[in-house]
DNA sequence: TAGCATTTTGACTAGATTAGTCAATGTTGA
DNA sequence: TCAACATTGACTAATCTAGTCAAAATGCTA
């Protein structure tokens, strides 16, 4: 009854250890990071350390794969995104303390999908099923107007233009982010997270003093 | 008396028309964009459209290209970034105005000069020549060090940490820039030249009446 | 005009890499 | 013991790789 094309990569997702799973979809975001092209399937299975055949028979094709790794990381945002903005306070910066939040839980778990969902924007020339990845890109706009609608900009300064406030905010948070990926090779650990997570509120308290009423 | 590997790329620097050059060199550092391994000369020579042969006559070996490439684009950041350590006020802001208008003027000519920085830092692993890239990455660390050594942070409010605060400052431009490349496809031309720089002001004035004195 | 040096071409090569296959082997549970 | 399923990795044909080189184009001098 079940096809020998599997286009949504069911035998994928049938794998019951979590840990293999993602450790092929790291290997797979890692290599499509610069674009579909640029992408070989000898190094995503050298780098997840599965056989050829198996991630053949788990997705059919490279397409199949790449795919399969855009629905896969379009859901996850979109389910972290929506749970986001219903903790947003209407104050913006606890908004972006609760998107912080999930955002390292995100990269803790998936170290290259900001990479790779970039590239599925940025490098969409080169790239197949052209619709999904600018559903992406629309969808991650959208998610930024969302929240600049629902924020409360009267606890802004008023002499300062909101919208420019409110990308200053945004434009810090993710500097931050990315000041500190730099500094951390094997990326995120739990020693590490207490300190990243001070350094933050440190962050957004500045914020609050500096683009706030009062 | 000329040898025939010509490690200088004499070949190359005595092209007369800079055009002719500058297409060269634009189409190896797109293509080196993401790290050395990855970059093909077969690519290079079809964006440049020249043979393949006048770029091997140029540069000998691929490897050849790529340090040529590290050695220009390092000595040319650096002339600037010492240009804007002269010109550079005490006043942080200034100095961030003065590298803002070297920056883009840079992008300008080599749109692809940042990317392919970034990718010498960070893919390293894949690069030869590590020293260089090295050096290089030292020096662009050194320039941000120098940068605040030299500002006077007594200009900041007091009661918020300095270094914080130039951090904050530094990483508005620089997503600034990020948004506006992200924007704009065909990256600078002149009109959206006097765009760019108004709306620069702006978050510059922002940062001033929020993060000085008064 | 001829003649020489320099610049430029692109077809060519040998070797590496590519996506994808498939017969064989390992693993599981009943 | 056996059958269903998971997994392997050597293999292929096609493409791509860095680098070569004889030939053609161009510029320069006389």
């Amino acid at each position: 009854m079940q096809s020998k094309e599997s286009p949504t990569a069911l035998k994928f997702l049938q794998i019951p250890e979590e840990a293999k799973r993602d450790k092929i979809l790291n290997a797979a975001m890692k290599e499509f990071r610069y674009g579909y092209k640029k992408a070989s399937t000898d190094a995503i299975v050298r780098d997840a350390g599965i056989s050829k055949g198996l991630l053949f028979f788990y997705f059919g094709t490279k397409q199949g794969i790449y795919e399969f790794l855009l629905n896969y990381t379009t859901n996850l945002m979109r389910s972290d995104y929506f749970e986001m903005l219903n903790l947003a306070h209407r104050d913006i910066l606890e908004g972006f303390w609760q998107m912080s939040l999930l955002k390292r839980d995100i990269c803790y778990r998936y170290p290259y999908i900001y990479d790779f969902i970039n590239a599925a924007i940025i490098y969409k020339a080169d790239i197949p099923a052209t619709e999904i990845a600018q559903n992406l890109l629309s969808q991650q706009n959208a998610v930024l107007s969302e929240l600049y609608a629902a924020c409360d900009t009267s606890l802004f300064r008023p002499d300062i233009d909101s919208q420019k406030t409110f990308n200053l905010i945004y434009w810090a948070i993710d500097a931050f982010f990315g000041d500190i990926d730099s500094k951390i090779d094997d990326k995120w650990n739990d020693e590490n997270y207490e300190i990243f997570l001070k350094e933050l509120r440190e962050y957004l308290d500045i914020c609050k003093r500096c683009f706030y009423k009062n």
